[in-house]
RNA sequence: GGGCGAUUAGCUCAGCUGGAUAGAGCGUUAGCCUCCGGAGCUAAAGGCCGCGCGUUCGAAUCGCGCAUCGCCCA
């Protein structure tokens, strides 16, 4: 709807450009619908602000003037325009307008926001932890933001699908079947510090006496049969409660992809052959290399080393050439902020597999820091010392770990404070949240069902008018939020509405008694504040009671 | 030494494809429980949007430089 209005002024600027003699491309306009600047009035003026391209130093309010007289208004949508200092013009829309934007909302019910198709296939690989030890509160923020972004583009219109690469091969697999192997060997001694370079955490203890009761013999053994065996072992169980964990956190990936398959169905070899024939690699000191220099990256890349090893970056390089192949339009990767500088590589590695660099898209996440009683909690994965995030999801629960973790933007770090997290309080934003829609379930519950359409009209009140406006708005936040990969613009839009529906049950009585008609029109209004309360925390993977 | 990110109210942070008087929550202060869920609400106080220069009719937003913090690389 904010469309139409757009589209109008669009059309009135044309024809004020036709009449200047000027191309209408060379005109920019900006509208942004914001509250009236006088509240009793009632209405939501839209905020147009016009700048002229540069080289035709036409001042604003002369453009002002001219789009005003230009502008078509036999459908009656505007009903006050006046110009409001240099270079604005205020429109004031009809109340009709905005039942009509209410009616609309009702009318899609639960597809409200949702996107027309847009024929493009999405991958959003996320988490991604290598299966050496278990999730912690980083990879919980991670996970978090890659499931709510995937629930957000389909709501666009996006067809997602979730991934997570598992990095099963290689020097740290090694190294966690060794450790595992060097604890067992310590049994049933478990105190001692394992040597310098090895995993550390009561989770290899734990994998160690597992192992131990399920095979008793196996320290009779020679070490070379063992280890391959304790290596899978390990691996293995350690996925497995990474996938519990990420289950308890209602995250899903569709696709568990796994860096070994890579070498075994040769896809490495291919990618490495495929950037030979376009030239982009060469041999030096007995290394193969990768030009990406030429691409944009400070520095050429190592894909095969002297000893004839291949490099994480050539499996990963391997990795991405496969998700291009398999049919996927827009590739999206979710870091740890740590891995930044990978990302030029990786577009460089990108843009010689023949796609554009903008067909991969990084989003590099900031770490957590985790506060309880307004003190730090000491994080370290050395020396077995981290908070796991199970711990957490076990402490305040995935409702408030999700919702906490997709209030801030993800490059900026986050403070998590535990206690906060499970306040039931206004403090804690989730419950403030929730409360307004097991609020409206229990107004919503006490009337009798409605005996015809509700007469949207009768909504007057500003604060009405800045529900429905704010509701309205969420279609064009969904698609904001997909576009430039920020899911906690929810958190915000959300947290608004509630504020924004608290503010007006305070002043406004819903069920009116002298006026049925009224009460209607306002249940209504209640029901879509809940419909859209309940949409929005289900793009954030966060429910939404109907009484708590 | 190079790079990426951050810097907005006492605290934690939104806002950034340039628009009118920069927004929330916490905390502080003063109020509201015969009232549809007080897990709530009303209001007040609180800002050189890190600093400087530039682009522009207009900059928290864009560009350049500097400072501080975090992280990565050498």
């Amino acid at each position: 709807m904010k469309n139409m209005l757009e589209n109008k002024i669009s059309q009135a600027l044309s024809r004020v450009a036709a009449g200047a003699g000027l191309e209408t491309g060379e005109i920019r306009g900006l509208f942004v619908v914001e509250e009236p600047r006088d509240p009793a009035h009632g209405h939501l003026a839209t905020n147009a602000a016009l700048v002229l391209a540069k080289k035709f130093k036409m001042k604003p309010a002369e453009l002002a003037e001219l789009i005003m007289g230009e502008l078509d208004n036999s459908e009656g949508w505007i009903e006050n325009m006046a110009k409001a200092g240099p270079g604005f013009i205020n429109f004031s829309l009809s109340l009709a307008w905005w039942a009509k934007a209410l009616a609309d909302l009702l009318a899609a019910g639960d597809s409200f926001g949702q996107g027309a198709p847009k024929g493009l296939k999405v991958m959003v690989e996320f988490v991604s932890a290598n299966p050496t030890g278990p999730l912690h509160v980083g990879h919980g923020r991670g996970a978090a933001i890659g499931d709510a972004l995937a629930r957000v583009l389909t709501r666009a219109g996006y067809e997602v699908t979730r991934e997570y690469y598992i990095n099963d091969a290689g020097r740290q697999m090694r190294i966690l079947g060794e450790s595992v192997f060097k604890r067992l060997k310590s049994l049933p001694d478990e105190t001692g510090e394992l040597p310098e370079g090895y995993y550390q955490g009561d989770y290899i203890t734990s994998l160690a006496r597992e192992y131990l009761a399920r095979r008793p013999d196996v320290l009779s053994r020679p070490e070379e049969d063992i280890l391959p065996e304790l290596t899978v072992f390990a691996h293995q169980s350690i996925l497995e409660g990474i996938k519990e964990d990420l289950a308890a956190f209602r995250v899903g990936h569709e696709v568990w992809f796994s860096e070994t398959s890579l070498y075994q169905t040769g896809l490495v070899d291919q990618a490495l052959n495929f950037l030979r024939d376009k030239g982009h690699l060469f041999e030096e000191e007995g290394a193969l290399w990768f030009r990406a220099t030429a691409l944009g990256d400070e520095k050429d890349r190592v894909l095969i080393k002297s000893t004839g090893e291949k490099t994480y970056f050539a499996a990963d390089l391997a990795y991405h050439w496969n998700k291009f192949q398999r049919g996927f339009d827009l590739v999206i990767d979710i870091w740890g902020a740590d891995h930044h500088g990978y990302v030029p590589r990786m577009k460089a590695a990108v843009e010689a597999l023949g796609r554009s660099r903008d067909d991969l898209g990084v989003v590099l996440v900031q770490m957590v820091s985790l506060i309880r009683d307004g003190k730090p909690v000491a994080m370290t994965t050395r020396g077995g010392q981290f908070i796991t995030l199970r711990e957490v999801v076990a402490e305040v629960g995935a409702d408030a770990a999700r919702f906490n973790f997709l209030t801030r933007s993800p490059d900026t770090t986050l403070e998590f404070d535990l206690e906060l997290a499970k306040a039931k309080t206004r403090d804690n934003p989730v419950y403030y949240v929730q409360y307004v829609g097991a609020r409206i379930e229990s107004i919503l519950k006490n009337a009798a069902p409605p005996a015809g359409p509700p007469d949207l009209g009768l909504l007057t009140q500003p604060e009405e008018t800045s529900l429905i406006k704010h509701l309205a708005s969420f279609p064009e936040l969904i698609q904001a939020a997909a576009a430039r990969r920020e899911p906690h613009h929810l958190t915000t839009y959300l947290t608004s509405l509630a504020r924004l529906f608290h503010h007006y049950y305070g002043i406004h009585r819903i069920a009116v008694e002298d006026n049925p008609a009224l009460a209607e029109s306002r249940r209504a209004l209640a029901g879509a504040v809940r419909r859209v309360i309940r949409l929005g925390l289900d793009l954030l993977g966060v429910t939404s009671p109907d009484s708590m």
